[in-house]
RNA sequence: GGGUGUUUAGCUCAGUUGGGAGAGCGACGGCCUUACAAGCCGUAGGUCGCAGGUUCGAACCCUGCAACACCCA
């Protein structure tokens, strides 16, 4: 082995080595075992999330494959509607072309011929993580088994009237030409204006104070080419007398109905409300209420369309917004402009507002599939961990709106209906099967619609369609429901819940028996990563390492907002002087777990990632030092393991214990703690530091040198598989040198069995001598470093006070205490024997005494005696105030009490003892 | 405006049914001890956000407040 960790030598070699071997795809028999990959953009890259998610996943099915689990990793990849086909046009347009120009065939086929360039990237990423993932089965949501599903799965919905088609008032992106969901809307605040116009009063009508004109607050003039109505509230004094007049729309010459309505906030602006209901979510509802007109004034790319005065038509809608609030402050009707902040809706792809607007599309009514869901979850049949999201689950679920799936785009699956000469529409799974359906004769023409279905409606069949769905297949008998899903908290409603919905639908199945949400990645200053904002990090420069100019060129390239790039610039020099050194992927994974606490927000720390990049090496060299002890060497089983390799098994049993109950409750930081607690405290700093004095010892009982060499070869091989499904690497590469000796079969850790506890036996007696001789040790190496004694030098130890069990215990322990402290002799003082003046250590009552002579600094000596009596005496009044207490006498359970008691026995003894020998030293 | 979460050592975070505050990193001091200086040994550092309450006893339970984050309208 190297001498030192190198994870570019092993990682890629391990990995190909497995994938030839077909290690990823599930056994053949055995219970099955299964997890989906939350499916990453077809043409995407990594990033951090996808880095973390997919590291939790694979230590998961990593660790169900070792306990013998038929583990699947479910592969696959989105096509990511919106922001691929942005991606393409975005190519094009640099180009000087657009997607209309090439027409709708050929654009698709220029899709698919990136999707061919760049689909290979995230895979190959997804495999430098060490993901297990089963290739072989990798699917798309647009290969055709899973197009049939998505059609079979809309030609039911429709036929069974969860589908319907209908003019609605949608979000309407302009930048993109198409319609999103609520859920892709984002509302950011940002400052406007509140600008209030007069509406004159019709046939001299005036209000309760006189005036011949209402006056009404919009934060968008522009919508009032579409006004249909003034709307009050039917208990407002001040219009009530109004109510059922009229009031004249000015610019476009309409008149418009007073109605009321309690909707209307009185206090909010001047009590009156323009009502757009073509253009605004709150008026389209009272439209609908009040049987207004809706008049439409917008294009699609949000210019003023022809339904306005020819004034303004052809006008974008912030151009036109210019041009009314000029035209109607010079007609005298704009009474005031407010600066008022409020929450502009925009586009989570293009970033663009979004405006409101009323067009045909295909909606999911979703109410009847929201019942079983929640259902579902409240009876406990899907589990989320954290329970607290079940929380913002039963929310959304419970005034969930209808969905709507139609995209007014060209990449996707298109959606399988087709229009009549009548305009009638019919559905089918094709047209063939359309036209069967409808009993249309062959030479009756038909148009496919031509918008497609949103990404999320095929991603909702993830679960059941990668298995198969819907032929019955074994796969889909075998593997679902899945068993865990772990995704983050962002895409409970746009995919969780849509799954669970679909699955129960179409499988009878929840799609997963529970959900890991796991928290976002955040940068140091707790920011969420963003490619926009510039402080993400490519989780491959942390694997490969990147230097300061190649990182910075890459932070500040293809920025959606050029001007940010030298602040992104200054930031990246000033955090990371230096680049990125090369951490790897064991180190990188092992971070992720380490940080993945109870589904919170993690703030990535690259101080955590090197840390953990020297625990590789930590392990690394332990290993070369077992195998250094062991190769070629005598590992008979004939010898009876001393108590240091009693106690490490032992330990390892614990170790054992907590790592699976912490990765079965999905608390993998507590998982990473007791691998890396184990390995480095326990087996490195004081297995290994007792295992040498007894190797090295050439007059030592050769079967007791065996036996520790076992133990050390042992426990070793234990702690690689306990730590695999976090750090695959190294423990591979590690465990392929030490197999050997113990005569493992078998050419790969990854399918060895997970170690159990119930193999290992608590061994209460190894674990008492060692904790003595840890202790012993502790209070010698601190007297030495507290004064000052050269770490060459070797002292004097006398044991004074103590019981039988002290003096058996350093019988047993004591050529180790020497060795581990540099002690070259050990007496007990006599009973009657005055103590020569001494420093002072206490283990329990035994009193551990290292002469003066001229070793130590008096000085030094009486300064730690000092702390020591401080912080013995602060025990002591807090326990004497306790134990003074009469209620806590009377009302503490006796067992406390008596503890209490015991300690502070213990302490006035210590307390003693220690002023005795500060008295010593004058 | 409604909801959820967070607030513990300089930093990032643990803290399991309430019973004497922990880890890693960093800091400080000492060490090239034949696996590892990506290491070893030792030390220091916290009014557990604030204010009340329950309790013999509160980081933990209850109430209020503050700051921050996210979700929804």
């Amino acid at each position: 082995m190297e001498a030192s960790f190198n994870p570019h030598a092993i990682e890629t070699a391990i990995y190909q080595g497995w994938e030839a071997a077909g290690h990823f795809a599930p056994k053949a028999s055995g219970r099955g075992y299964c997890i989906v990959i939350p499916p990453p953009n077809v043409t995407g890259s990594l990033h951090m999330g996808h880095a973390f998610q997919h590291t939790l996943m694979d230590a998961l099915i990593r660790h169900q494959r070792m306990r013998g689990r038929a583990a699947l990793w479910q592969m696959g990849t989105d096509h990511a509607g919106i922001s691929t086909q942005m991606l393409v046009e975005r190519q094009l347009n640099a180009e000087g072309k657009t997607r209309h120009e090439l027409g709708r065939d050929r654009f698709i086929e220029r899709v698919w011929q990136w999707k061919g360039e760049s689909g290979g990237n995230i895979s190959q990423q997804l495999r430098r993580m060490g993901s297990s993932l089963d290739w072989s089965r990798e699917r798309f949501t647009l290969d055709a088994g899973f197009s049939r599903a998505v059609m079979e799965v809309f030609v039911r919905l429709h036929e069974e009237g969860l589908i319907y088609r209908g003019q609605r008032l949608v979000n309407w992106d302009p930048a993109l030409g198409t319609a999103i969901s609520d859920l892709e809307v984002i509302n950011v605040e940002e400052q406007g204006s509140l600008w209030h116009f007069r509406y004159p009063l019709c046939g001299g009508a005036r209000t309760a104070d006189g005036k011949d004109h209402l006056v009404v607050a919009t934060t968008r003039p522009e919508t009032m080419l579409g006004d249909t109505a003034v709307a009050v509230h039917p208990q407002d004094e001040r219009f009530r007398a109004l109510i059922g007049q009229r009031a004249h729309l000015p610019l476009v010459g309409r008149e418009l109905p007073i109605i009321a309505d309690e909707a209307v906030d009185p206090a909010f602006g001047s009590g009156c409300v323009k009502i757009t209901p073509a253009h605004d979510f709150n008026d389209y509802e009272m439209g609908l209420r009040h049987g207004l007109a809706m008049i439409n004034v917008l294009t699609a790319e949000a210019a003023i369309n022809d339904s306005a005065p020819a004034a303004y038509r052809g006008l974008d809608r912030l151009a036109a917004r210019q041009r009314i609030v000029a035209d109607l402050d010079a007609l005298g009707l704009l009474e005031q402009v407010q600066a008022h902040s409020l929450m502009a809706p925009r586009g989570d792809r293009s970033e663009a507002i979004i405006e409101p607007r009323l067009t045909d599309q295909w909606f999911v009514r979703i109410a009847p599939l929201a019942e079983p869901a929640i259902k579902a979850v409240r009876e406990g049949r899907v589990e989320f961990v954290p329970k607290q999201y079940e929380n913002t689950y039963f929310a959304w679920m419970r005034d969930i709106k209808d969905w709507c799936i139609s995209r007014q785009q060209w990449w996707g699956h298109r959606i399988p209906a087709w229009y009549g000469p009548d305009g009638a529409i019919h559905v089918g799974q094709d047209e063939a099967d359309a036209r069967r359906r409808a009993g249309l004769a062959a030479d009756v023409p038909l148009r496919q619609e031509e918008d497609v279905l949103e990404t999320w409606f095929s991603s909702a069949l993830w679960s059941f369609a990668t298995l198969g769905w819907p032929e019955r297949t074994q796969a889909l008998a075998r593997f679902h429901p899945t068993d865990v899903l772990v995704t983050g908290h962002d895409i409970i409603f746009f995919w969780v819940a849509r799954m669970i919905m679909m699955a129960l639908k179409f499988t009878g199945e929840v799609p997963f028996r529970q959900v890991y949400i796991h928290g976002l990645v955040c940068d140091a200053e707790g920011r969420k990563m963003s490619k926009t904002k510039g402080n993400g990090l490519d989780p491959l420069d942390l694997i490969d390492g990147i230097g300061l100019e190649a990182l910075v060129a890459k932070r500040t390239g293809n920025l959606t907002q050029p001007h940010l790039a030298p602040g992104i610039e200054k930031a990246t020099r000033r955090d990371y002087p230096n680049g990125i050194p090369s951490y790897g992927t064991d180190a990188l994974r092992f971070t992720f777990c380490a940080l993945a606490s109870t589904g919170r927000d993690v703030r990535f720390d690259l101080a955590r990632t090197e840390g953990y990049r020297n625990f590789c090496n930590k392990l690394w060299n332990a290993a070369r030092f077992v195998l250094m002890n062991t190769e070629g060497k005598n590992l008979s089983a004939a010898g009876k393991p001393g108590l240091p390799d009693r106690w490490i098994r032992s330990r390892a049993r614990r170790m054992v214990a907590r790592a699976s109950e912490a990765l079965d409750a999905y608390r993998f930081d507590l998982y990473a703690g007791a691998i890396h607690e184990f390995a480095w405290r326990e087996y490195c700093d004081w297995y290994l530091e007792l295992a040498k004095p007894l190797l090295w010892d050439e007059g030592a009982d050769p079967d007791r040198q065996a036996a520790t060499r076992r133990t050390l070869l042992e426990v070793l091989e234990l702690l690689l598989r306990a730590a695999h499904p976090v750090m695959p690497f190294i423990t591979e590469a590690i465990w392929r040198e030490v197999a050997p000796l113990l005569d493992i079969d078998g050419d790969t850790i990854m399918l060895r069995p997970f170690p159990e506890a119930d193999d290992l036996s608590a061994d209460l007696e190894a674990d008492a001598a060692i904790d003595w001789l840890k202790a012993v040790v502790a209070a010698l190496r601190n007297i030495r470093g507290e004064a000052g004694i050269k770490p060459g030098q070797t002292v004097r130890v006398l044991l004074a006070g103590g019981g039988a069990r002290d003096r058996e215990l350093a019988a047993l322990s004591g050529a180790l205490v020497q060795r581990l402290a540099k002690v070259e002799s050990i007496d007990w003082l006599a009973e009657a024997e005055a103590a020569p003046g001494s420093a002072l250590g206490l283990v329990g009552e035994l009193r551990i005494l290292v002469p003066l002579a001229d070793l130590i600094d008096l000085d030094a000596e009486r300064n730690r005696l000092r702390k020591a009596i401080d912080r013995k005496r602060g025990e002591l009044n807090r326990l004497g105030t306790k134990l003074a207490n009469e209620k806590f006498i009377a009302n503490a359970p006796p067992q406390v009490v008596e503890q209490e008691r015991l300690k502070a026995n213990e302490a006035e003894a210590r307390l003693q003892v220690l002023e005795a020998q500060a008295a010593s030293l004058g």
